[in-house]
DNA sequence: CACTGTATATTTCCACTGTAAATATAGATG
DNA sequence: CATCTATATTTACAGTGGAAATATACAGTG
């Protein structure tokens, strides 16, 4: 009987430590999120993460590029479900605030440059393609901007700081508790009601 | 002579302890501002702030009050300059993100629960009056929603989100780096022209 | 003035953090 | 089999915030 017991080398150290520390983010929050704490949880000792990432902050970046991933899909899969533009446009930036509601330690993360590196390639393509979704359902927007120059980039760097800051600011309570009957405002009653051309 | 020297007591403490955080800020950034450097910084021993704040997050939080103070001054300062209802409106958005973009830890602080205490009735006040700037310039705003169910406070809360997630999105470098030309885009270039009724 | 009580600050200690360096182990390659 | 390399551990260290006991100075009171 070859019980593995415990064998020396993990064998899917790198993945483990990222899915174990995304469990820690969703159950403690960002202050329970230590080298060490990732590393029990997987069962090895608090250096073993070094090789894999170097050092804390890659570890955080890893966990945060695996955070845009779901993003991404927490968006594109509204996105894709939807007909019409401003359907699109509806999904999409709920998909967004729905993701920052429902792990908002990850998503706190994800943002922040205290804990992850923007300069990794990786991260960075991971953070585009989440920017991509909103991208697309920029295109053609109708709003006073929209023939200014830059104007496409211009009505991307609207929504989403429409919904960034609608995001964050509720996430930090500034809106008030969410009472047992709902929340104060949806994303969709702050939303200016665009068109598209 | 009667030389200071060095009193036992520092006579002004909580005041001292405050101004050296928030110096400690702008110099070293989130990382740097420990509960020890500050007191080192103020000379004295890093417990000595225990008496006035109780922990690092009381005196985190007195130096968010002190921040939310600053950047209601920003806002109003611009407001106040400006005459015209649209121009008020153009005056408090761009002194909300100038305030962001010149006290980016502080900023960062300020709305991070992380940091500090929001149910701290102070901070809650403080807080408040930064909010009041953005509410006064909201009254009257002319949007699809203005007549809804509290049209009044989604016009605030959508300006507030539009202007903060701004500030943050530009302060975590997701709109790339500002050249030395200037920043890729101004809060007034991704604003909606919104007038009055 | 002497005495006492209270606010303020220090000292010491503790558990915890991330990182570095040296060491141990296992699997791969020759 | 021997060697090389990747992976993981052990140990040590300089930080962190907080708790508890101690020291100091000041404010009132007799």
């Amino acid at each position: 009987m070859p019980k593995p017991a415990k064998p020396y080398h993990h064998g899917d150290l790198k993945n483990a430590l990222v899915l174990a520390g995304i469990d820690l983010l969703e159950t403690q929050g960002l202050p329970g999120l230590s080298l060490r704490a990732i590393a029990a949880l997987v069962g090895v000792s608090h250096t073993a993460p070094k090789n894999h990432f170097g050092s804390l902050r890659g570890l955080l970046t890893a966990i945060a590029i695996e955070g845009f991933h779901r993003h991404t899909a927490f968006m594109r899969q509204g996105v894709d479900a939807a007909s019409g533009q401003k359907a699109r446009q509806i999904a999409a930036m709920e998909g967004y605030a729905r993701f920052a509601l429902t792990h908002p330690h990850l998503f706190e993360m994800m943002f922040s440059p205290l804990y992850c590196d923007y300069e990794n390639p990786d991260l960075r393509q991971a953070a585009g393609a989440s920017y991509g979704v909103l991208a697309d359902i920029s295109v053609g927007l109708e709003w006073d901007k929209a023939s200014a120059p830059d104007g496409q980039r211009r009505a991307e760097v609207m929504l989403w700081s429409l919904v960034h800051g609608y995001a964050k600011l509720r996430l930090a309570g500034q809106f008030g508790s969410d009472t047992p009957a709902g929340p104060p405002f949806d994303i969709g009653d702050i939303m200016p009601d665009f068109g598209y051309r």
